[in-house]
DNA sequence: GTCTATATGTTGATAGAC
DNA sequence: GTCTATCAACATATAGAC
């Protein structure tokens, strides 16, 4: 499963490597904009509002990043990034359509709760701008490929034909794409078991089985 | 189940019982209103590109309502008493706990499909002011609801006990709530058929049956 | 029911000092 | 790396004529 690179630093401070004293860098600027982006919606939230978040000015936002929309641009390269590396895993690319469906399912709940804020915001575009709009276009050729996915292990027999494999495709993603509204790491439910409460619902349903 | 009022009406000259010439009447404003809310974001769509999607000025707005946040109000209503109308039904008072949960799931899907935009608008919000969040928490109200059938389906034996109720409950406001950014009604897809796929697949899951 | 002003505040972004 | 001061653009909303 491929692993997304940690994004918890908050402080610029409390990074491994770095020097200096207090102050930001660009990174945990991204990481506290992208949890008040989320808090208040993109567009609602004002570089002086975020600057409020920040504990500086707004001029001082504008040291880091050039411009809230290059703010919104580099967080949903973290999302995007993280889901396109779902396809560099071997699982995903060989074995049984029913396999590699699954692999796929369980490498996006993992992506998503490790990086869940940016992908968060990926997922309440609007598609407004033009960054927007490459971004969901991004999504878009993610989520084509999973709806391939979901047609080979329509083939192979192992996913139910009486239900328009669009729509098969549309309930999966909305299923693991809500996640993002309520799933908070750090809680009893851990991202594997996560996984596996996802899988489960999806591919064997509610019911209990007889 | 409950039938939420038709909502079609664009231009106020089609009303059935309408007179007068042109213009807008206040039901018809919100319905375009909320249209252009959805393509561009609440936050992010300015009373000028509101007026400019109508065909007239800016202030001919405030004619019809008092304020851009009363618009909001008027169509959070039209989706917060479909939803809530679902607990009128009979049939959501009675019967298996299993039963009143597939109906209240299929009168759910039902209220989304025939109040589409309306819904689409409640689901995306993010509480910045006090109509957002009072709207919000008639939501969670609904959603707790929904909840407690649940927790009784699950006693009564007819839910799977290997998943944490809330993550099921989860789950399955995420399947149904996702049809909103997707399904267009006049398609293939009649809302009947679409309410029995989400059953089956909550239910039965994706996999085929032995 | 719609219009042309216009009042009043907020927005994203810049200039230049420390 | 942060600040104060400032800008033009645009926001919501109002006044009053047609």
């Amino acid at each position: 499963m491929p692993s997304a690179s940690a994004t918890s630093t908050v402080r610029a401070g409390s990074s491994p490597g770095r020097r200096g004293r207090p102050g930001y860098d660009q990174q945990s600027v991204l990481n506290i904009a992208v949890e008040v982006f989320n808090r208040h919606g993109y567009d609602a939230t004002s570089m002086g509002i975020l600057a409020e978040n920040l504990g500086i000015s707004k001029s001082a936002i504008y040291h880091h990043v050039p411009s809230k929309e290059d703010l919104l641009a580099l967080a949903l390269e973290q999302a995007l990034g993280g889901l396109e590396s779902v396809w560099d895993a071997p699982e995903s690319q060989s074995g049984t359509a029913e396999h590699r469906l699954e692999f796929v399912v369980r490498s996006t709940v993992q992506v998503l709760t490790e990086r869940l804020p940016f992908v968060t915001l990926l997922l309440r575009l609007r598609g407004n701008t033009e960054t927007e709009r490459a971004a969901l276009e991004r999504r878009r050729s993610f989520d084509r490929k999973v709806a391939e996915l979901i047609a080979e292990a329509r083939a192979e027999g192992t996913v139910r034909t009486d239900i328009d494999p669009r729509t098969v495709a549309r309930l999966l993603f909305g299923t693991i794409n809500s996640i993002v509204e309520w799933y908070r790491p750090g809680g009893a439910l851990t991202s594997e078991k996560l996984a596996d409460d996802v899988v489960a619902v999806l591919f064997d349903g509610l019911h209990t089985r007889s």
